[in-house]
DNA sequence: AAAAATTTTAAGAAGGATTTCAGTTTCATC
DNA sequence: GATGAAACTGAAATCCTTCTTAAAATTTTT
């Protein structure tokens, strides 16, 4: 589940961005109306959270650019104002629902939820995989009846894993995920953490293991005998 | 079915009066705080609708004065501000139901209508945890025969805590709660507030422990030997 | 207006997380 | 098998978060 947060005011986007991923949602955070066009039109996203005031394009102009161009990712609007005009606007230009700040973290995850449901998928604050188990919340880890803490680190990097169980991933997808876009960090930085992770799953005495493909990525494996 | 609404703007006391009355209620206007205690003491309402900006005595504080005098009649709320401080304060002290100013006709009588349909219901008014107790009244916490009052940034922290036991809890999402989306306040507050809440354990006896995730969030634990 | 309580700010210490680095092992290819 | 590149891993070094305290600022109460 998908969701791009454009807020200009850094703190709120972390606190959104935070509270969501705890709920298991995948969060893009993006700072402007134009760079959010850009990355809804070049991904797609399950819900959109916008708000109006917004450097280089405000809010119902990204809003309408995205109906424009085809999109039809649900959006919630964000405000701080509560004029009454400002609802009628945002919804009348495509936007689907509307928050006035401040608003609570339960509120928000209200409607978060209204309208992703209507989707169909479930918001899942755990993913599984063979005997293990990653809450996402807590970043603990468990197989069987032992579990292990993560560090913050560990668990972007196995989260990644686990929710592409099937997948080979390269060593760049896991350092944008884990370290971001314009991050220093190398590809010892992941063999590193790859090498941390090994040694929890193996004390976890897990049946998965993380196997190299060597020049092309990582892979999760369940282990043959 | 009675209705008591207080509010001290005099064109909004009318228009709410009148819509409600064009409904089937019968509606008592006051226009101050002590007159509002006074006629809810005086009467039985099956409903108060309460403004929190009065004048002689505030909102916060008739909700206060009515349920310490064991008058449990279901109390909407209404503000200007959207605070959610203001919300959470109002729900605190006892009331049912909250709404932000300006609202409209549709919102009010669907607000109107769930809070007096429900009469048999019970209301929350303390949450506890393992051995803690946390009255949600008066923010006095307690743990066996022991008792601490807590300030009320203390409590909305420990509030938000013994809500989500089982989570682990961002310091994020703890800023959101307790000091709002847009203040200025950063993760220094909740640390200190943090390390108040753990001596005020810690005095009272607690099994109970606030333990830190790095970089992950804060978790309530039960003492581990 | 003074006193008390609460909240914010600031700074240093402690401890954990992350990065760096170097030596070693594995792998693909010749 | 020999070779160079890629990958692994342990340990040291560094960075950063968090804890704790105390003082300053603010708010509330008296």
């Amino acid at each position: 589940m998908q969701i791009l947060v454009v807020e200009d005011e850094r703190p709120l986007s972390n606190a959104i961005k935070k509270i969501l991923e705890q709920k298991g949602y995948f969060v893009d955070a993006v700072y402007d109306g134009a760079e959010a066009v850009d990355y809804a039109l070049a991904a797609v996203y399950n819900l959109i959270i916008l708000d109006v005031m917004l450097p280089r394009l405000d809010g119902f102009g990204v809003v309408r650019a995205l109906r424009r161009a085809g999109v039809s990712t649900p959006i919630l609007m964000l405000t701080a104002r509560a004029a009454t005009s400002d609802k009628v606007q945002g919804l009348n230009t495509g936007a689907d629902d509307y928050m006035t700040k401040p608003f609570d973290t339960d509120e928000l995850l209200a409607r978060v939820g209204a309208l992703t449901r209507r989707t169909g998928e479930v918001v899942v604050d755990r993913v599984t995989f063979e005997d293990l188990c990653l809450d996402l919340g807590s970043a603990q880890l468990s197989c069987g009846g032992d579990s292990v803490q993560l560090s913050r680190k560990e668990f972007e990097v196995l989260r990644t894993f686990l929710c592409n169980p099937t997948m080979t991933i390269p060593t760049e997808t896991l350092l944008v995920n884990a370290w971001g876009m314009d991050s220093e960090a190398t590809g010892n930085n992941v063999e590193v953490y790859v090498s941390f992770l090994r040694k929890k799953l193996r004390y976890l005495g897990s049946r998965v293991s993380i196997r190299k493909l060597q020049r092309i990525g990582y892979r999760l494996e369940v282990g043959e005998c």
